[in-house]
DNA sequence: CTTGGGGCTGGAAACGTTTCCATATAGAGT
DNA sequence: ACTCTATATGGAAACGTTTCCAGCCCCAAG
């Protein structure tokens, strides 16, 4: 019974040549006689030998592991953009050390605290908010960072190389469909003004209508937190103290559920009574009876992409990568039109 | 501008230690002057000094990582899951690598080996079958392994410690529920019979009817693959084949989507001529029109059991392990009655 | 004054790799 | 036969920790 676990010298006595040989014939690297290469192999085999990675990333100084952070694992943009990172840092040999911040900053700093102690060779994050000092800390550290979703608005961590979606375009394309139905007055429903997202969505939505020559009324976007209690009394306040309004723009899946949810509360037909769309694709928007309007993010591949783009920075200098990563990668967003929209009942 | 990361003995050197002092200071074991110890920490937070878990792991021989397999991060309970195991793990200071076999066994058997080199300290999976020849590997080696969702069928593994729901419960609760509401002919949605899973729900199915002198009819039984669209196909299939049916219980989320889309399709009203249900409790079921009736298993629970399970058993050796954990965990499922069943149309 | 013990401290070994370098061997060219 | 080169091999250092052990100093007790 081996209580001790073996050890790449087991290997070299029981093949009867030395530890060196051992390692060039296991790397593949180096030149070995293909006698003593089949010696060693039979040895590794039959004694069922596993090379320790903390060995070889301790004399590396690289340990082929990437760090992600998400807000949420269990939220399905979040689940989407693991799985692309898993899928492309499987095809790269990396493997994936995963946490989730829950939004907290407090929080986030200790996972990236800890990731740079496990000496990941970098960071995917889906950061709470892109200008924190850990961030900055990290980067120092010299382990490369890649945001996704949304980049930093701070000054320091210029050059962080991001990973977005369009999401502006998806709003605009969302307003202008919206708008091409007939409807004129709109309402919104905003995420939180302090993150990013929620900021730029909201944007989005009034520049768009102001492009389109719509006239703004403030009264019609609303703002929750983000949680499912607060989105639904967003939409609750926002249907029952606008029963004028012809449709609905949800600005996140949370307040899209919600605004489904109220306006059947209110026995409201979609899309008779009111339009409803939504940004941010979801499984159960085609199960909806009307199916639901969404814009789609593409969450898959913006891990995918992040993950490659991390890989290749971490090949660089942090001066090239500085120097070449200005522009951050922007990914297209789908307006995929179901039919929880329709004409307004009225038109004016 | 420092290329290379600074080590203990950077730390030692300048406040005029030695690194075994360092050590004792960091880590907070051993005995260190109040004066010593403010230089040393003094020169550690001067210098922004990282200790590398790279060598503390290998001079420990205990990585504190944990590996997470599961077959899919997208799947909502695969998602609950992670979730769960993140928390726990989190509070235990435990960090967490996770991968997806996507129901691969070669793919799995990898993902093993890649962890085994990782030396994580143990490995959660939810295993495309557990009786392989991978998991004996790993716990041959001396890590510790929990089975999650279903526990093995393999003699080898016998031990293995598993954390599990109820489901054979959950479908029977379903089951009488809705014989309870006056159905004979309820159809059976099941995943494919190789899985486990699969193979137990539709057991239960049959058992549960049979316990409740109903009398069986194989056809009302189908099976489907794991993908999208054969679980339409067979949803498709069963309502078209048997219209004399008057409720439909689907054996996953799955297959759940497709009877809601098939029945929708079929302008079947819901629950008035048919009534659904469906085990495994998604966000989406509380949106569906109506919304659907489901047995929800605690993902979430589960994740977090299966932690705790692990890392006390890491504490353990095999042996005492193996003597102690015959029984796997079970967790209860609930039945969360919503609007998609009703009592038969035309009852005889 | 001596002895003993306890609190602090640093040197060194060990953990499992990779790789540089030195050496040994063999074959080829003169 | 001698040198030269290419190939094959092993020893040893290095990576960054933790911890054992030995040594030091100082104070109290004899």
């Amino acid at each position: 019974m081996p209580n001790r676990s073996i050890t790449i010298k087991d290997v070299a006595a029981a093949a009867g040549v030395g530890i060196a040989t051992v390692s060039r014939v296991l790397s593949g690297s180096g030149s070995v006689s293909p006698r003593t290469r089949e010696r060693v192999l039979a040895a590794a085999r039959e004694l069922d030998y596993r090379p320790s990675a903390l060995g070889r990333s301790l004399k590396l100084q690289r340990t082929g592991g990437i760090g992600l952070l998400v807000p949420d694992v269990t939220d399905p943009f979040c689940a989407g953009l693991v799985a692309g990172v898993l899928e492309c840092a499987g095809s790269l040999g990396e493997h994936v050390i995963i946490d989730a911040s829950h939004d907290d900053p407090a929080r986030e700093a200790e996972i990236v605290d800890r990731l740079v102690e496990q000496r990941v060779d970098g960071i995917i994050a889906l950061p709470t908010r892109g200008d924190a000092a850990h961030w900055t800390g990290a980067r120092r550290v010299g382990l490369s960072v890649t945001f996704v979703d949304h980049a930093t608005c701070g000054s320091d961590a210029v050059g962080t190389p991001a990973v977005l979606a369009d999401d502006r375009g998806g709003v605009r394309s969302a307003v202008e469909y919206l708008v091409g139905l007939g409807h004129r007055r709109i309402g919104f429903l905003g995420g939180p003004a302090a993150t990013p997202t929620g900021r730029l969505r909201a944007e989005a939505f009034t520049e768009t209508l102001r492009d389109l020559a719509v006239t703004p009324d403030s009264g019609l976007l609303v703002r929750a937190r983000s949680s499912r209690d607060s989105a639904y009394a967003a939409a609750a306040s926002l249907f029952q103290r606008r029963s004028d309004l012809t449709a609905v723009l949800a600005g996140n899946h949370l307040l899209g559920e919600a605004a489904v949810l109220v306006a059947r509360e209110f026995d409201l037909r979609v899309p008779a009574d009111v339009s409803i769309a939504m940004i941010g694709d979801m499984a159960w928007a085609e199960l909806c009876d009307p199916p639901l309007t969404a814009v789609a993010r593409p969450a898959r591949d913006m891990g995918y992409r992040a993950c490659e783009l991390l890989v290749r920075a971490s090949d660089r200098t942090i001066e090239r990568t500085r120097r070449e990563g200005g522009r951050p990668v922007v990914l297209p967003t789908e307006l995929i039109v179901r039919g929880s929209c329709g004409p307004p009942a009225r038109t004016r």
